[in-house]
DNA sequence: TGATGTCTTGACCGATTGGTTTAAACAAAC
DNA sequence: GTTTGTTTAAACCAATCGGTCAAGACATCA
């Protein structure tokens, strides 16, 4: 008796999360949101419930595809010290394609925390903190390997390492050139040493 | 046969310059900043000539009585070193302290630089510049007095610490507790050894 | 073919957006 | 006290905001 939706989801989350990712929360308006997705207002409402739901699920299929996928990809490497040059390596590269300078949709997020609700907050964190243990086991990996020295704190190293990403997304967004987008990753190796 | 202003426009620039700094450009409204400042909607566009004029005159208000005045009394102090220090410091008590989490008025502009116009940027340009420079310029000064070695490039570790004020600017939004903020500081000065 | 139940559509809601304009309030100069 | 030039306040503008809803479109099952 029913009848089958005459989009696909999955697309229309992913449409949407571009707006979102681009131009933030408050500055996406359900009109924007429409003419990306092709879909109807109220279509949208009914399948998603609103805008902020449809946000959330943006957010979760941009931590999914982007961000969790990005690192199971360098953790899947052997070497934690070649895994985490190409981490720096892979986000200037984005950053310099991105023609729109969308910058991290976490990170564009994170700088907008305070107006979230609990749920953004925690997908954020938790991603941003994944990042940071990805650093953290790394540093230990080649500490035991004796790639890393002892002297350097894992923990502490780990949240300058994963600051630093985020000092890159953000300064990628307009202010640094790609010269010094790669200094900023140069002084990061600096910082196992 | 004129008539005085009623109300202190350095004032009107400073109240509205809190509404934009802790809600940005876009999602701060004209009755935003007609309550905050307490004058009408007809005098703030007659003495002000619009939302981005004022918000231009608040940005550049904080530019000059937050960045310029932090960083030319960190200038003044002799020793390069324990000027980095109380930079670090006093940006990570400044980011505790606000309640509202309102950040780094710079910074946040900085993450939705790709909306904003030329003169927005460049001011928000100019202030990071600034602040690298300052690192710069107090490396060099640190290396002519043999308290950091001559292997740190001054150009590139400048650009990185200034990335990591930017990075605890924004992390403190709600992603980072106070630890991880010193974590970050503690870094930081090891990048000059 | 007809009943069922979901999906889509576009109109509609009141509120708010940034911005303009008109007319009154006003102090100073004559 | 009248004129003058500016500032003020509030009404007003069309456009858009996020969100709802009733009615029609449609595929499936009987």
């Amino acid at each position: 008796m029913p009848w089958e939706k005459s989009f696909d989801e999955n697309e229309i989350v992913d449409r949407a999360m571009r707006v979102f990712w681009s131009k933030g929360y408050a500055s996406s308006s359900i009109n924007d949101l429409t003419s990306a997705t092709g879909i109807n207002r109220g279509s949208l409402y009914n399948a998603f419930g609103g805008k902020l739901k449809l946000f959330t699920r943006g957010l979760l299929k941009y931590d999914l595809e982007h961000r969790r996928s990005f690192l199971s990809e360098l953790e899947a490497m052997n070497d934690p010290l070649t895994s985490f040059e190409r981490c720096f390596e892979a986000v200037i590269a984005q950053t310099l394609t991105d023609k729109e300078k969308k910058g991290c949709f976490l990170v564009n997020t994170a700088s907008e925390l305070p107006f979230h609700e609990e749920e953004v907050r925690t997908i954020v964190n938790r991603g941003l903190l994944e990042f940071e243990q990805f650093f953290q086991r790394g540093i230990e990996v080649a500490q035991a390997r004796k790639q890393v020295p002892l002297s350097v704190h894992p923990a502490n190293a780990a949240k300058a390492l994963m600051a630093m990403i985020v000092a890159i997304r953000v300064l990628g967004r307009g202010v640094f050139s790609e010269t010094a987008l790669h200094a900023i990753a140069t002084e990061a190796k600096r910082l196992l040493k």
